[in-house]
DNA sequence: TCCAATATTTCAGTTCTTTGAACTATTCAC
DNA sequence: GTGAATAGTTCAAAGAACTGAAATATTGGA
């Protein structure tokens, strides 16, 4: 029987869920706090108040989040020159090398698996994911404003 | 420029991961607990010993994560037929219908991007899904073992 | 039948994180 | 320059969830 693409879907989204917690685990960070790493280097310096918004959470959880991050080495927190009363954090090199390990086992499965597609195939999957990603980003949007 | 699939990797997971926290929100769950009510619906009827095995918990941590799922009414427990120390844990048609409208919303997005794929492209991508579902559980296994 | 092993639950204690309120520093409008 | 608004931090208190140990129930083998 073919898998119906609802029920692929939800798989797919548990196994990633799963794999981003066995991740957080490996690093040493909750899963809330590697995901906030997710978001620090995605949208890159940001400020406490933008990552407050992004993650949900109140400006004082976010201080002792990006605290235990800074102490891992993840991230690194500078003074906005442009305004000082901001602070701008942002993903740091520092343990970068554990989380090139994680993911480079990955990257390399990835790869694995993405030699048996062709090249227009795999420009298709790419396609694909971008911009599945930005609907999932709406609909996350969505339910936080509805 | 072109995105690289590292890059469209990581930024499709963590998009994934806020939506599952932001469904996690809508359903009153925890993170957690919604994880956990995932491998129910993958794993159908599962007893507690080998939900906390999947989820790295103690069987303890379970017990109470269950009656939190419980009461919310997304799963039942039923005592297992042919051996009445376990517990069979199996998800309920409770509040499904919650779960159906976020879902569903989700789904009609995501069936309108996909028309706009030709249904061979279609096939590849969900065939690429499938597997990739595959390879990130082998990868999370990995992470746990070593 | 008896005993060891297995499955789950209970419960007290601990840990971790978040919240809310107060405080400091800085910026911007007038 | 003064005052209101903004950004972030600090701190104490509260809340949620997990751990470990002990208890209960059931099974299966000797």
């Amino acid at each position: 029987m073919t898998p119906d693409p609802a029920t692929v879907g939800r798989e797919f989204s548990t196994a990633v869920v799963m794999f981003h917690d066995a991740v957080a685990d490996r690093l040493g960070l909750s899963a809330v706090d590697h995901k906030a790493l997710g978001v620090v280097m995605r949208d890159g310096p940001i400020t406490a108040s933008r990552l407050a918004a992004e993650l949900r959470m109140k400006p004082s959880a976010v201080t002792g989040l990006v605290d235990r991050l800074v102490a891992a080495g993840y991230v690194g927190r500078t003074p906005d020159p442009t305004d000082r009363r901001r602070v701008l954090i942002s993903a740091h090199a520092g343990r970068r090398p554990d989380l090139g390990a994680v993911f480079g086992r990955l990257g390399a499965a990835m790869a694995e698996l993405a030699a048996d597609y062709r090249p227009e195939e795999l420009a298709v999957i790419l396609d694909y994911l971008g911009r599945a990603t930005t609907v999932m980003r709406e609909q996350t949007a969505r339910l936080h404003q509805e």
